[in-house]
DNA sequence: GACAGTCTACTCGGATAGACAGTGTCCGAGTGAGTACGG
DNA sequence: CCGTACTCACTCGGACACTGTCTATCCGAGTAGACTGTC
């Protein structure tokens, strides 16, 4: 019952590229440093983010990791869910269908009861994740910011020079 | 992002308690061989809703497993929080605050929106297993039953003897 | 000054160790039913 | 026949190994900018 603790990155990091204009780039490292986090580990998760197709990454001296879609079109769900391997909360294992009084397996037609419910409150953390896009998330940022931090990104930008692309 | 494999267990054995009568109670080791499980792993799960209040256990030589409350007063959510150690699915270590563009902690008293929303999620999660009792459970079971296996049962259980309380 | 060739610094990607929680198993303390014995 | 003391089989509870996943790190293939030398 715990998600990887990647999601966090993984999460912020979109939200960071989905605030850079469009066309720019910005290297795995700096993204790491930027957000405090061992870049190490974190290069790992973006690239589970880039086979799911949610940033691009490009190759090279001046390469670096970009939004793959627009904002609008990513949701956290699929955030999410391209960083963990296992996509479902709950495992049913048929338990019901084994032990010495279990019937034939013809009469196990219908879904056992206890995944029913246990697979909609799976659905129902779904549903909110998936009716919150990036775009979302960007504009409540904009609309409460943190005293000093956006000028802050933008002077650390230009000092380290890792904006590519533009 | 993924449950315990005790979940499955603790939701089956609560339901098989709660169809019990009042006042019986069933060895651990007959609930698992009922439920085609390996005794040793599931009586640690046992062990932990014992400790949650969930079921209540009696030593000794007709010792046993029993519902410690009404199954009208518990919720699918507690039986899972019970098992599980870790309490949340998403963790927030406050990555906004680190990094070299962070601001001071004083200006980080609204919670982060990316928490916000994961947390939401997490909360209708919850939700749902919150609203639906075992008693709900067991009475849906009643309504759709499994050809042959409540006989099965009955006889199981008075041939191998596994009653005790009564 | 402009251009071609080379070099180098920097990037992503995957392959490789280590740490931790979940899994699986075992044995000991405790208890009450069953039994043997005495009244 | 009834009461009592004993034995012992059976239960839960916790202590002890094992396994798979998550975490953390490193190095190689590849690219584009920077530099040098020539025309
Ligand atoms: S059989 Fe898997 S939850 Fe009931
Ligand atoms: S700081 Fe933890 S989710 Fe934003």
């Amino acid at each position: 019952m715990q998600l990887s603790e990647t999601v966090e990155w993984g999460l912020h990091a979109c939200l960071a590229l989905a605030m850079m204009p469009k066309g720019a780039r910005l290297p795995a490292r700096a993204l790491a440093e930027y957000h405090g986090i061992k870049p190490s580990y974190f290069s790992k998760a973006m690239q589970k983010l880039v086979a799911a197709g949610i940033i691009q990454s490009v190759e090279g001296r001046s390469g670096g990791l970009a939004m793959a879609k627009p904002a609008e079109d990513v949701s956290l769900l699929q955030i999410v869910v391209a960083l963990e391997d296992h996509k479902t909360f709950f495992r049913c294992t048929e338990i019901r269908r084994k032990g010495p009084c279990a019937a034939a397996p013809k009469h196990y037609r219908t879904p056992c009861n206890i995944a029913r419910v246990m697979h909609k409150a799976d659905a129902e953390w779904r549903r909110v994740l998936a009716t919150t896009s990036l775009a979302d998330l960007r504009q409540s940022a904009a609309a409460e910011p943190i005293p000093g931090v956006d000028k802050a990104t933008q002077d650390w930008l230009a000092e380290t020079g890792a904006v590519r692309g533009l």
